[in-house]
Parts: structure tokens; C-alpha cells; sequence
DNA sequence: GCAATTGCTGATATCGTTGTCAAAGAACAT
DNA sequence: ATGTTCTTTGACAACGATATCAGCAATTGC
């Protein structure tokens, strides 16, 4: 247990019988100290519990060991799962998160954060959608030579540090095997403009679809914005159509478990009259009952890797880490069926 | 745009022909600063940009201006709403947030926290359920005098500061609700033990039955740990009972999702077979079909409460807020109907 | 009218690190 | 033996704030 009084870099120099900045040499890792006085000093710092002190730290090197999220996402478990992989690497770094809640159209967003990093030497940032597809954004971050890394879908490969996801194949490969189920009546919700993401699904969706020569009926396909809600709205007005479509594929499980609710509220019957697919794997998805068959994405794993990235610039000690594209996997669950009529 | 080189309190009071010493005063609002003085060093302030650097400000005075959120919780709506509670004030006072994850099984939880906060020189902490039903952690807070204020029920009021819910009025009135819509075959699916929020609201529905003489059916409670799968399983085992309840009241809603997903599994009809009742009204509550009828605790605002409390005591500028006890409100929906046979 | 108190201000030390630069000694080349 | 380079080390300044304490003027008390 340290004592009251914190023990400071000068008291270990003291105890060791070199000087204070030998213990920083020794602290910081640098080159040429002696094997024989680093041993002591290391010996002198175990002994007496010290640990430098992070403000002063700061202070001189201009760098805080935090890193700060940015977000703006109305998803509270993708939320919560980047969290948690950026946790793990920090508590494997010492280095600290902060959050920053933002709003994508502020418009001021740009110098707010760039002002927001200078107040308290963030050290970098960890960009997540949508605030990682607006382009002026990051060029203003670029500018202000602020380190950060990006998570979002493959389209963002600007950037030299990057998380992406293959949004685009997951689609596809989800879009055929809905096909190879018999269904050729297939609507679909896209998901909020803002995120590339839904113009990558929808894409992956509609690709998908023209090439095995399957029409696509404009009806039944709806607009949302990744909300349960919109979900719920664009599945009523789908199922509302003269012919109605039998799978109804969403951007996210969200949507779809509001069209899941929709359907369930009229009376179609799940998965025998309507299947319903989604997007994330989100806990809701098993939730349901039937259960969804979704895409999942390791998020966390995404989000971990994204930090690794981020320090691997920002620390010098820490070793470079590759920018990389993480792949989805199809979730097959209770709410997909081969077509029966 | 302020400059590349950071303006610092030497330019200021160059500026406003003061002593840096009187800049720093008008800063931190000190008394015995003449009007005018105060106003000149204001313009210069204004004019050039001046921010004070936290990293000295902290160095110096021994805080960061940042506080911590410890938690552990299982149910990432719940810590999302806390987040964006203690976000709110942040922003207003400028503070930041640091997250840390705990793992309340850890035994030197308490020690490795006073460690993270002499570290970082952490001003103060937010402790989260059940985090804030750990006496000893609690104990080791105090004994390191450290500032916190806590979120818990209210059994927890040994505290000096602390915001709590009324769970045992909330179960105690919803089971009130269900006995009056005829009900008397009614089984509960209590919480994880380590939550004393568990127990109130045990009580709660224990207290009220006993009150109106119904026997309480030791088959229709079982014990669940707050999460989807411990309600499903549980809810399996009640509704393999010889006899089944009309009215199962899980202690949350991710719990009584789970139970709505095993009756729907067995095909049992909701609510004119059984009816389901939650706690917390997650946003699932509303996505179920037929919707949950739960409990609302004013999560978010608990939390920037808990904030000001915090903030209160640790920032000498900032006005002191009272502990406060937040009431909860019924929901009512599609869920809970009256008994029909 | 003189001492004591009060209000305002500034010079300088200080927080605990890292950065600069020079010195001392060892190693090497000539 | 001498000059040159390289390795290792330390004295001291610096980062940008706040804290201490002293000084000076204005006000108060008797």
C-alpha cells in the first residue's frame, strides 16, 4: 500500500543514486542506460511503489494517455460493444477512454472536437459511424494532424487507418441464400442515409437480386433509419401493399423486429407467411420469437482492433497494428423457411 | 481559430498588463479582484483565445477534471441511459467522463480503483448497481476519501451522497395492479443476488400478496440473474408446472422477455393465458408483441443527478445538490389484462 | 493622528515530469 | 600519444498552471 504522499520521481532518483532523468530514461525506455543502473533504478521504483505521475507526464510531453470515442449512434449495444473492445486494449495499455457523445449535424462538429483534443491532449480518436462517413469531418482531423482511426464499411478506405466491414457480401450472400430458398418476392428497408453502410446493404441486396433476374418491386422497398420504430412504420405500409412480398429483408434487427411486430399485430404468421430477415445479430435477434436470422458482425473485435491501430500511431512504444477488413458471418435462425406455397 | 501555439495565462496577463497571478485569480473566480481589473483581464482573455491547460491546472492542483463511471452491469440500455445522464453535465461543467469496467468478483476491486483514481488524479466516481451494494468497496471509498456518489436502491442510504429508486413501492404497487384485475395465481422470477435492487423488489410483490392473503406458490418463483436467457429458462420451468400461473412478474424486462419467448415456444396465448410484467422498461418492453407492461425508473435523469450530487461536492464552484429518491412509474400495456376465466 | 485592518496586486516558488545540452569516460582510429 | 567518436550520465530549464507571501494603498478604529 503506497503511502499518503505520493513517491515521486526524485525520491526514487534519491534512492537509486543516479539522477532524476536517468529514472525518466529508465521510465520512458530510452536508449543507451546502462543495464547495471536501469536494474537499480527499476529495483528503486518496485521498492518504493512509484508510478509517474500522468498530469506532469502530460504536461511536459504533451500527450495524456487517453483516447476518446466519437459517436452518434442510436444503437445502445453496438454502442456497448465498441466500448468493450476498446476497454480490453486500453486496460492492456494503461491508457484511458473518454467518451464524446456528438452530433452528426452540428455543424460546428469539426472545430468543437479539434478544440475538445487541444483542452485535454486527447491522444486520439476512435471514429465510429456515422460520424466516420462524413468526409469533411475526418479532413478536418487530418488537418489539425489529429491521430484517430475509423470504423466503418468498406467504402472508407481514405483513411490510412481503418476498421472496415464487408457489408456489401453480406448482403449479397444473405440476398442468395433467400433466393436458393424458393422466395422471389423479397422486400426490403434501407437504413439511415447517413450511414454508408445502407447504401453498401442495400447495394449487396439489389446486386444480388438483378443478377439472378429477380424484379424488384419498388413497393416493398421502404426507407427507415435503423429505428425500431421506422421498422415498424415501413412493415406496416409493406404488408399494406395488394400483393405482399415473402421475405422482408432490414437493414438491422431493429427493423426488422418492428416488422416482426407488425406482421405479428395483422396476424401473418412468422415464418410460414412472412420470413423476416436482419441485420447485427443484436441480442433481440434471438430474443424474438421466432428467432431472426441475421448477419453478425464482430463488433468488439472490430472496436479492439481499432484501438490497437490507434495506439500503434500514437505510442511509439507500442508496435504498429494493420488496418484490416473484418468479415461477416449469416445467422440462419426460426425466421427464414424454405418458401411452402 | 486559435493559433497553432497554445495561448497560455504569460500571454494573457502580458496582455492585460496584469501578473499572471491575477489572471489566474479572475479564472478561478477567487475574490478580492478589483471590477475593473477583472473585466480588462476578461477582454484579454476573450481576445485571444485563452484556455486554461487542464493537464497544469491539474498538475498544480491536484485535480483532472475528470470523473469515472464504475460499473458492471449486464444490461447496456441501463448503462447507456446512465451514460448519457452523466454526459448532460459534463458537457455543462466541463468535466469528462472515463469509463471503467469492474468485475465485482474481483477481490482487490477496491484497492486497484484507488490506485486508477491516484493515477489519474480522478476527481470523483459514479458507482452503479451492484458495484454500489458492496459495503466494502463502499468502506474502502470513504476510508481513501475518495468522492462518490452512488445509484442504488434505497435501502442504500448510508451514504452521504447517493440517488436512489423506489423499487419496493414500484413491485409493491404493480402487484397491487395485477391482484386488482382479478389475479391470484401469480409467480415472479426474482433477480441476480448480487443487486439488493433483487431483494426490494421481491419484497415488494411478496409484501403486497401476503397483504390481500394470497398464498405465494413456491413452484412459481424462481431466481434469474437479470438476463434474457436465466427468464426463458425460468420461465420454462414454471409453465411446466402441474398447474400454471395467469401472471408471471419477472424482476426485468430482458427476464419477462425471455418468459413471453418460452410460453410463445409452448403456445401458450399472451396476455389471455398468461400474462408477463416487467421491470426497467428497456426499450424491448415496446418491441415485444403483445408489449410488456413494466416499470419506469427515470434512469437518465438518476444519473445526471448522481452527477451534480458528484460534481457538487468536488467542485467547490458548483452549487451542492441534495440526495434524492427518484419514484418509478407502471406502464401498463398489451401484456396485462384482466383475468378472463 | 497613528495603529490596525482590509482590499487588491505581483514576484517568485512550486507541482512532477521531460527536454536540452554539456561533461566525463570508454572505445576507436590514426 | 593524440584526436575523434560513442556511450552514459547529470545539472538545470521548461511545461503552464496555482500557492505563498509580502507590499502597498485605502479604510477603519480609538
Amino acid at each position: 500500500m503506497p503511502n499518503q504522499m505520493s513517491v515521486t520521481i526524485k525520491d526514487v532518483s534519491k534512492d537509486a543514486n543516479v539522477s532524476i532523468k536517468t529514472v525518466s530514461r529508465v521510465i520512458n525506455n530510452e536508449v543507451n542506460v546502462s543495464e547495471d543502473t536501469k536494474d537499480r533504478v527499476l529495483q528503486s521504483i518496485l521498492k518504493l511503489g512509484f508510478k509517474p505521475n500522468k498530469n506532469a507526464q502530460s504536461l511536459r510531453s504533451k500527450r495524456s494517455y487517453m483516447i476518446a470515442l466519437l459517436y452518434d449512434n442510436p444503437n445502445k449495444h453496438y454502442l456497448a460493444d465498441i466500448q468493450s473492445g476498446i476497454l480490453q486494449v486500453c486496460k492492456e495499455t494503461g491508457y484511458n477512454l473518454v467518451l464524446q457523445e456528438c452530433n452528426y449535424q452540428n455543424k460546428n462538429l469539426g472545430t468543437e472536437i479539434i478544440e475538445f483534443i487541444r483542452d485535454f491532449q486527447i491522444d486520439g480518436l476512435i471514429v465510429t459511424p456515422p460520424l466516420s462517413d462524413m468526409d469533411d469531418l475526418l479532413a478536418s482531423l487530418d488537418n489539425a494532424k489529429v491521430h484517430y482511426s475509423i470504423i466503418a464499411p468498406s467504402d472508407k478506405r481514405t483513411s490510412s487507418s481503418y476498421v472496415s466491414s464487408n457489408d456489401y457480401d453480406a448482403t449479397y450472400a444473405m440476398t442468395n441464400e433467400i433466393i436458393s430458398k424458393g422466395h422471389t418476392n423479397i422486400g426490403f428497408i434501407k437504413g439511415h442515409q447517413k450511414h454508408s453502410a445502407s447504401s453498401l446493404r442495400y447495394k449487396g441486396f439489389s446486386d444480388a437480386v438483378t443478377q439472378k433476374n429477380i424484379p424488384i418491386n419498388s413497393e416493398w422497398v421502404k426507407e427507415g433509419d435503423f429505428s425500431f420504430d421506422s421498422g415498424f412504420s415501413a412493415g406496416l405500409e409493406i404488408l399494406d401493399s395488394p400483393i405482399c412480398p415473402s421475405v422482408i429483408f432490414a437493414s438491422n434487427d431493429y427493423m426488422a423486429a418492428g416488422v416482426m411486430k407488425a406482421a405479428q399485430m395483422k396476424g401473418i404468421k412468422i415464418p410460414s407467411e412472412l420470413c423476416i430477415i436482419g441485420f447485427d445479430d443484436s441480442p433481440i435477434a434471438e430474443q424474438l420469437w421466432p428467432s431472426l436470422s441475421t448477419i453478425r458482425q464482430p463488433v468488439e473485435e472490430m472496436a479492439c482492433h481499432a484501438a490497437k491501430i490507434l495506439l500503434g500511431t500514437v505510442d511509439g512504444l507500442s508496435e504498429k497494428t494493420e488496418s484490416k477488413e473484418f468479415k461477416s458471418e449469416l445467422i440462419l435462425r426460426e425466421s427464414l423457411v424454405s418458401l411452402s406455397g
